[in-house]
DNA sequence: GCGACATATGTGTCGTGTCATATGTTAGCT
DNA sequence: AGCTAACATATGACACGACACATATGTCGC
């Protein structure tokens, strides 16, 4: 198997198994990974729209979260209220349950870095930021993932 | 934002645009790219029964390809017998037309390796290999991985 | 041969992810 | 004001991805 092969076959198997971890550890909050970087997301904004949040949303078609967002407003996790300037707009906010379920959901992911970190030990990172930075910086996720990195 | 969750979101990022990019480069075709990993492993290996195919999957849920190859059946790429030594086994194999789609499908893939050669030139990719590794190497997609890697 | 167990495959359900398209709202031009 | 283009959001359709459970077939011990 050629190199540029086996490197789009681990990407792949890294993300769906990095899927799944994360899936089950959030399963006790009664949520899916989406919808928690939607939550995160609101926690670190405060109010979003719904084309804001998703020109931050790596993990889902940032072109498209209504459907999302409307899960997490029926599991009253999230507001959604028309914007009164422009009735075009939605401003999503956490309800305090959101609120709540955000902080759980930061916790996991702390525990997922210390194992990530684990698995880098001693390896160049950097270089595989930059490897990874160069085949997505012109895509809609590289931009989204670009936009939080600029905001943090 | 910290390093691990930096490479968190790379490789979602990375894993998402990929295979946006692979379902509009297939698109002519008329198959998705989970469909083009089936022709693929079918093409390489001749005949598999439905858990033998799914051990090689990586794209795909191992565990449930039913569906998968049900779709692939329909559209006349995939021949799907019942094995008549164990009835509980299939038989799956290449149409003919499956077989020209197949060919096809290796041609696109070798275009996407080029440019991934692009984006790791001068990089060191062994370590970017051995980091997804042991992310993976003890789950189900990394088992196929694997397993593909060793039968190459 | 019979019954418990294991294995292979199928099905139901839900949540993504993607694209195309529809609807409602505002802004800008004349 | 009226028309049109741009923008935000919603919806329909289809394929995955994951999990739980159901069905069919084979194996092994008794």
């Amino acid at each position: 198997m050629r190199k540029a092969e086996h490197l789009r076959f681990a990407i792949l198997a890294a993300q769906r198994e990095g899927n799944r971890l994360l899936t089950q550890a959030l399963k006790p909050l009664g949520i899916t990974p989406s919808q928690a970087e939607v939550l995160r997301l609101l926690q670190q904004h405060g109010t979003l729209s719904l084309n804001g949040l998703g020109q931050l949303l790596v993990c889902e078609s940032g072109t498209n979260p209504s459907r999302l967002v409307e899960r997490a407003v029926a599991a009253g996790l999230v507001e959604r209220r028309t914007d009164a300037e422009d009735r075009r707009y939605l401003q999503l906010s956490l309800t305090p349950e959101g609120e709540r379920l955000a902080t759980a959901v930061a916790g996991i992911e702390e525990a997922i870095y210390t194992s990530i970190d684990t698995a880098s030990d001693g390896l160049e990172t950097d270089a595989l930021l930059d490897f990874l930075h160069k085949l997505i910086d012109t895509l809609p996720a590289g931009e989204a993932l670009n936009k939080r990195l600029s905001l943090d």
